[in-house]
RNA sequence: CGGGGUGUAGCGUAGCCCGGUAUCGCGUCUGCUUUGGGAGCAGAAGGUCGUCAGUUCGAAUCUGGCCACCCCGACCA
């Protein structure tokens, strides 16, 4: 392992992309644009799941599966959700191959085994989800239905980015079926703060709520609602978005019930999802020039303890003076990695623990030992204090809870620091080049909006739920306006 | 998909212009000494030079196709 990682002030992006790889969350496969997420990184994302999931049951959903192939007539039933993702669609042809004559020891796709449809991979999975939930339901009794299924999709992106964009990438969508809109919508929204919860207090990242505008809005969604989040270089990511669906999926695919009047009416729908992208926005909204910091919450293991051996030492001196304390640490929940591997020698642990974003790190050398103390450091703020053995795990503890806010607290004043309200076309044009959240007005027009994403790169990222109701003028047409929007360069 | 760049040992690289037995560092293996911030010494292993074709007595090197990755655009519900 070579030392040190680009800085992040002198190239993002390199920053990033190796921080993915030296520190063992992903790397790039032999498949144009897919990744493999290695154990370290997947151990992130199972913490995620778990969480996400927890909070799904909680609020009323269960899993289940759903086909990975969707049937090009169902595909298309939607027109606007067939259209929005059409170009980025894998299709699968035909089902078999067969030895070239040829080229002997190499195979061919038989041309004889060509499917009488093309199926779709799915890009997501509303068209195969909503022409199932039509055999499902016939009567009000039968509402609502609240499914979750975890996942991958495939989306052929022309140029991707490990976590941030992949070809293929792993995700929960949630996909619901309502008796009435308001029951729909409130579900919309239930989802959207369940997503908001999650990355604040699991990911320590603040997030705006808010709606999307008509471009941005999902292919075949009424309203759009998203949490946005900023990254360290002033970007916007966005982390989740809960569709409502309207009646869209429930006309296409044809969901009637009866309600309690005895009239058939379509279904309203929503869908909502979070993907492997969350791992993006964990790894660019902590991290350092020395690695990753994750918080307490999400870490494979919270607390690595490293022993510096001495030959004057019993073998096994730190094994038996520590553990009390691994046991007490162990006791409280938390997850502890003792590593005394002695091919590796201290200095290399620090960095290679500091690279992996190990939140606490305890080191013990014979000094420490013998007065009953130990060492430890931050992976936040990179601080060390030493300790007395005893009391120690219930130190710790308190720690993991303070380094877990401390993150929050600190990419929250991040962002505070590069939200600017701006209300000249000068000023939008100088500081989108800086980066950051421009709070401004805007007319509400498409054009608009496409206007200013030629001439700044710079979209809509949301339309807060929280907007204050204010007269304005349009940062570029002067139109009126009512409140401000997100306005940012997002990835 | 357009413009630019790169591809040589597990990783990072030199060599390429000007064709002639493939360089260095990290890592790996063995041994000894070490261990409080990426250890030292000694020895060793490890290569279809992205891939396919062409030119040539001879190709990492020249030519062409393809593939992958990176950067800038376009695209990204």
């Amino acid at each position: 392992m070579s030392k040190g990682l680009p800085k992040r002030s002198e190239n993002y992006s390199e920053w990033y992309n190796e921080l993915v790889k030296r520190a063992d969350l992903a790397e790039n496969s032999a498949v144009r644009g897919c990744m493999v997420i290695k154990p370290y990184g997947y151990s992130i994302w199972e913490k995620m799941q778990r969480a996400l999931d927890d909070m799904f049951k909680e609020t009323g959903h269960t899993n289940a599966y759903f086909p990975l192939f969707v049937p090009k007539s169902l595909f298309e039933a939607e027109e606007k959700n067939a259209e929005g993702f059409a170009k980025e669609c894998a299709v699968v042809t035909h089902y078999r191959l067969k030895s070239d004559p040829n080229n002997p020891g190499k195979l061919i796709v038989d041309p004889e085994a060509k499917l009488e449809e093309e199926l779709i991979v799915r890009p997501t999975s509303e068209a195969i989800i909503w022409n199932t939930y039509k055999n499902w339901v016939q009567s009000h009794r039968d509402l609502p239905i609240l499914i979750n299924q975890w996942a991958n999709v495939v989306r052929w992106e022309m140029r991707t980015r490990m976590f941030l964009r992949t070809a293929e990438f792993l995700w929960q969508e949630g996909h619901t079926a309502h008796a009435t809109e308001k029951e729909a919508m409130d579900e919309t929204k239930q989802m959207l703060d369940v997503y908001a919860t999650f990355v604040e207090e699991w990911m320590s990242l603040p997030v705006i709520k808010g709606f999307k505008s008509a471009n941005e809005r999902f292919a075949g969604a009424e309203e759009t609602l998203c949490i946005e989040a900023m990254m360290q270089d002033g970007k916007a990511l966005q982390a989740g978005t809960s569709h409502f669906l309207g009646q869209n999926f429930a006309k296409a695919f044809d969901v009637k019930f009866q309600n309690k009047e005895g009239k058939l009416e379509h279904v309203w729908g929503t869908s909502w999802g979070v993907s492997t992208r969350l791992m993006g926005a964990l790894i660019m909204a902590h991290s350092d020039d020395l690695g990753l910091v994750l918080p307490p919450k999400l870490a494979p293991f919270q607390v690595v303890i490293i022993p510096i051996p001495n030959k004057e030492l019993e073998p096994d001196a730190f094994k038996i003076a520590l553990k009390p304390v691994i046991d007490k640490l162990k006791s409280f929940g938390i997850s502890v990695k003792y590593d005394d591997n002695e091919n590796y020698k201290p200095g290399w642990k620090f960095a290679e623990y500091e690279l992996k974003g190990v939140p606490i790190r305890m080191a013990i050398g014979m000094r420490d030992l013998q007065a009953g103390q130990i060492e430890v450091a931050r992976r936040d703020t990179l601080t060390k204090e030493t300790r007395p053995l005893e009391g120690v795990a219930s130190y710790v503890r308190d720690l993991l809870d303070e380094i877990q806010s401390a993150i929050y607290q600190k990419a929250f004043k991040f962002r505070q620091e590069n939200m600017f309200k701006i209300d000249t076309w000068a000023e939008f044009e100088a500081q989108i080049e800086k980066g950051g959240f421009l709070l401004c007005h805007w007319d509400g027009s498409s054009e608009t909006e496409e206007k200013i994403k030629d001439l700044t790169k710079a979209t809509i990222r949301c339309i807060p739920l929280d907007a204050v109701l204010e007269e304005g003028k349009c940062i570029l047409t002067g139109n009126p306006s009512t409140k401000r929007v997100v306005f940012a360069r997002a990835y």
